[in-house]
RNA sequence: GGAUCGGUAGUUCAGUUGGUUAGAAUGCUGCCCUGUCACGGCAGAGGUCGCGGGUUCGAGUCCCGUCCGGUCCGCCA
C-alpha cells in the first residue's frame, strides 16, 4: 500500500493515528536538528516533521524539490499551528520515509504566484499543472462538465458520438485536413462541428441529443481561441425557438447554481440584434452596465426609428461631421473634470491602429450649466447643449463623439464604452448578466465575392414569416453598392446567441428542415446544385425521408469555464493548449514527418516560399 | 496577411546620453540554526545580453534583417 492517506484531509481529530502518505516535496525549512518537508498531492500540503534521530538518514539521502516521498509516521497536533491551510493544524512526524523518485530542480517554482513565464509553462505544462492555480481551473471545468451533464442528463438528453474523420466542406472556417492512406489523394476533414450529423440524429428520432465534444478550426488564434476547442453541442425535435431558450438558459443557470452556487434571479434578458447594434454598437454587449451608444447619425438603418438628431450636427462647417456616415456618442457619468491630458489619452486611444478612428470629440457638460468642447470653434453653446440632450447627458457628465464610417465607427464606439466601463470599475468581475441576442440577419453581403454568405450558417432557418420572400426573390446582388437594398438583406434568421458579461458564449438556430428550402439555401450562398449535391446531398437525401423540425445550440465549453473563472484566457482551463501560432511547445508539434510515412500517403511535399 | 510590445543569470526583471569588471530579487550549492510555514544568517557558483549583419575608436544600448513569444486587427461562431 502506497498511502492510507492523501496530503490534503488529516485534521486535529487524526492526532495520534499512524499513518503513510505519499505525494511531492513543495518545500523544506531546515533547523539544524529537525526538518519540516511541505508534502503535496492533488488534494493538499500536509507537513511532515523530521526529527533529530532520522536526520543523519536525510544526510545520506539528500532531497530536493518535487522528488516524490513515501513516509509513514504519526499525526500530531502542531505546536505553531498554520490557520491558512486546511490541515495546519497537525502535522506528521515521521517514523521513516523513502524515495519513491527523485526530480530535477524545476525550472519554475510551483506555486500560486509561480516565477514562470507563459512559455516557460507551457514547454513544462506538465508541471505547471502541479500548481494550485491551474488545477483549481480543471476542478472547475470538470464541476462544469459533471453539472452540464446532469442536467441534460436529466432533460431526456442523449449523448451520442459523431466521427472525427469527416468531409471537408469549406463553408465558414478553414478545415484541418487529414490525409487517407487507403484512398490515395482523399483527405477526411476534422469536423468544425458536429451540425449535419446532429441534424441526422434528428432525422434518426433521437429527439434530444448533446455532446461534449473537440471541433477544429484551422484560423488564427486569441487569447479565447484554440484550433481544437470544446463545445457542449445540443439539438432538439419538435421545439421552436422558445422552447429551446428556456431549455438552455435552465441548462446555464443550473451551472451557475452547481459550479458557482449563484441563484441566478429572473428570465434571461432577450435583445433583438438590431437593438444591440444600435445601443451597444455590437452583438454581444456587456449588459453589466449601461452607457448606452447614442445615434446622432447614422447609416445603419434601423427598422421604425427616425434618425432626428442628424441635423443637430450637420451643416455647421465642421467637415468631420459634415461628411460623415455615422455618428454616435457615449455619455461618461460624472466625467466633465476630466483634464485636457486625460481627453488627450482617450484621443490616443481611439487612434491606435486596432481602433483606427481619427479622433475624438469631447464636449464636457459642466456642473454649472456650461459646456467646453474640442469643438466649441464650429459650435455655439446652444447647439452643444443640443447635441448633449440628444445624447441624454446631464450636468457633470462627459460626452464622447466619434464620426466616421458606418462599420468602423460603430465598433469604435463599443470598444470605447468597453474601455471606459473597465476603467470606471463598472465590468464586475464576480456579476453575471445573461442576455439572449434574437433575430440576426439570414445573410451577410461578401464584397470580395459580390454574394450572400450564411451569417451564423446555411442551415439556419429564416423567420418563419420571410421564407416566402427568401423563396421567391433571386439572390442575385445587381448593383453592389445597392446590396442593403436588396430582400435578402432584410431577411432575419431564426438564431440566437447567448452573451454572457459581453461574451457569446452559446449561438443557435432553428434549422431548415424541408429539402426545398434547404436547396434554396444554398443556391442563395453561391452554390450550383451540382455541388451543394456533392457537398450536402446526404442531407438533402435525409431531409426526404421524414426530418423533424428541430433546432440546437452550442456552448463554446472553454470559454464559459474561463468566464466562471473569472479569466479573459481559456488557455488555463485546458489541460495542454496550443500557443498562438496553433504549435504546442512541450510536444513541438506540428512537425515534419518521414519519408516513409509520406510514401505511404502517397503525398509529395512542394513547400511554397 | 498586417499592427504592436517583448527576448539580458535556472527564473522574473533593471540596465541612464553608446564608454571601465553587465546588476537586483528569487532559485541553486555549501556552512550555521529545535518550531518553521514567503523561516532566518553567512559564503559561493551561475551570462554566446535570441541569432546574423551594419554604424562606431567602442554596441546589451543605435540601424537593417531574421527567429521566438504575448496582445490585437483581418480571419473565425
Amino acid at each position: 500500500m502506497y498511502r492510507t492517506h492523501t496530503c490534503g484531509e488529516l485534521r486535529l481529530k487524526d492526532a495520534g493515528k499512524e499513518i503513510i502518505l505519499a505525494g511531492w516535496v513543495q518545500t523544506i525549512r531546515k533547523f539544524g536538528a529537525i526538518t519540516f518537508i511541505d508534502l503535496r498531492d492533488r488534494y493538499g500540503i500536509t507537513q511532515l516533521l523530521l526529527g533529530e534521530d532520522l536526520h543523519q538518514q536525510l544526510g545520506e539521502n539528500p532531497l530536493g524539490r518535487e522528488w516524490v516521498l513515501q513516509v509513514s509516521g504519526i499525526v500530531a497536533e502542531r505546536s505553531n499551528k498554520n490557520p491558512n491551510i486546511p490541515t495546519g493544524d497537525i502535522e506528521v512526524r515521521i517514523i521513516s520515509f523513502s524515495v519513491l523518485n527523485k526530480s530535477v530542480t524545476p525550472p519554475f517554482t510551483i506555486q500560486d504566484d509561480t516565477d514562470g513565464g507563459d512559455d516557460l509553462r507551457m514547454k513544462f505544462r506538465y508541471l505547471d499543472l502541479r500548481r494550485n492555480e491551474v488545477k483549481k481551473n480543471l476542478e472547475l471545468r470538470y464541476a462544469v462538465t459533471r453539472a452540464a451533464r446532469n442536467y441534460l442528463h436529466e432533460n431526456h438528453f442523449m449523448d451520442i458520438e459523431t466521427p472525427f474523420l469527416i468531409k471537408s466542406t469549406p463553408e465558414g472556417a478553414r478545415d484541418f485536413v487529414v490525409p487517407s492512406r487507403m484512398n490515395p489523394g482523399q483527405f477526411y476533414a476534422l469536423p468544425q462541428s458536429p451540425q449535419t450529423f446532429k441534424q441526422l440524429l434528428m432525422v434518426s428520432g433521437y429527439d434530444r441529443y448533446y455532446q461534449i465534444v473537440k471541433c477544429f478550426r484551422d484560423e488564427d488564434l486569441r487569447a479565447d481561441r484554440q484550433p481544437e476547442f470544446t463545445q457542449i453541442d445540443c439539438e432538439m425535435s419538435f421545439v421552436g425557438q422558445e422552447e429551446i431558450l428556456n431549455m438552455f438558459e435552465g441548462m446555464i443557470k443550473y451551472i451557475f447554481k452547481q459550479v458557482k452556487g449563484i441563484d441566478y434571479s429572473g428570465p434571461v434578458q432577450r435583445m433583438s440584434w438590431e437593438d444591440a447594434m444600435w445601443d451597444y454598437g455590437n452583438d454581444k454587449p456587456d449588459i453589466r452596465f449601461g452607457m448606452k451608444v447614442a445615434n446622432l447619425k447614422s447609416a445603419f438603418k434601423k427598422s421604425g426609428k427616425i434618425i432626428s438628431t442628424g441635423a443637430l450636427v450637420a451643416g455647421a462647417g465642421f467637415g468631420v461631421f459634415d461628411n460623415a456616415e455615422t455618428i454616435v456618442a457615449i455619455t461618461v457619468p460624472e466625467a466633465a473634470d476630466y483634464t485636457r491630458k486625460q481627453t488627450d489619452e482617450l484621443t490616443e486611444w481611439v487612434k491606435r491602429p486596432q481602433i483606427g478612428m481619427q479622433g475624438l470629440v469631447y464636449i464636457k457638460c459642466a456642473a454649472d450649466g456650461s459646456f467646453k468642447s474640442s469643438i466649441d470653434k464650429f459650435y455655439d453653446a446652444a447647439r452643444l447643449q443640443s447635441i448633449a440632450a440628444a445624447t441624454g447627458a446631464s450636468k457633470g457628465d462627459l460626452v464622447l463623439i466619434l464620426a466616421g464610417p458606418e462599420e468602423r465607427t460603430r465598433k469604435a464606439i463599443s470598444e470605447l464604452r468597453l474601455e471606459l466601463g473597465q476603467r470606471l470599475g463598472l465590468r464586475r468581475k464576480n456579476e453575471f448578466r445573461l442576455l439572449w441576442v434574437l433575430d440576426f440577419p439570414l445573410f451577410e453581403y461578401n464584397e470580395e465575392d459580390n454574394r450572400w454568405v450564411a451569417r451564423h450558417h446555411p442551415f439556419t432557418a429564416p423567420k418563419p414569416d420571410q421564407i416566402e420572400t427568401m423563396i421567391s426573390n433571386s439572390p442575385v446582388i445587381e448593383k453592389a453598392s445597392e446590396y442593403l437594398q436588396h430582400p435578402y438583406a432584410n431577411i432575419k434568421a431564426n438564431a440566437y446567441d447567448m452573451v454572457l458579461n459581453g461574451n457569446e458564449i452559446g449561438g443557435g438556430s432553428i434549422r431548415i428542415y424541408q429539402r426545398e428550402l434547404q436547396e434554396k439555401m444554398f443556391s442563395a450562398l453561391g452554390m450550383s446544385e451540382e455541388e451543394s449535391l456533392h457537398k450536402f446531398g446526404f442531407l438533402l437525401g435525409a431531409f426526404e425521408y421524414g426530418a423533424p423540425p428541430h433546432g440546437g445550440i452550442a456552448f463554446g465549453f472553454d470559454r464559459l469555464c474561463a468566464i466562471l473563472g473569472g479569466s479573459e484566457s481559456i488557455r488555463d482551463f485546458i489541460a495542454f493548449p496550443k500557443n498562438n501560432s496553433g504549435r504546442d511547445v512541450m510536444l513541438d508539434a506540428p512537425a515534419t514527418i518521414d519519408e516513409k510515412q509520406l510514401d505511404e500517403l502517397s503525398i509529395q511535399l512542394r513547400i511554397k516560399k
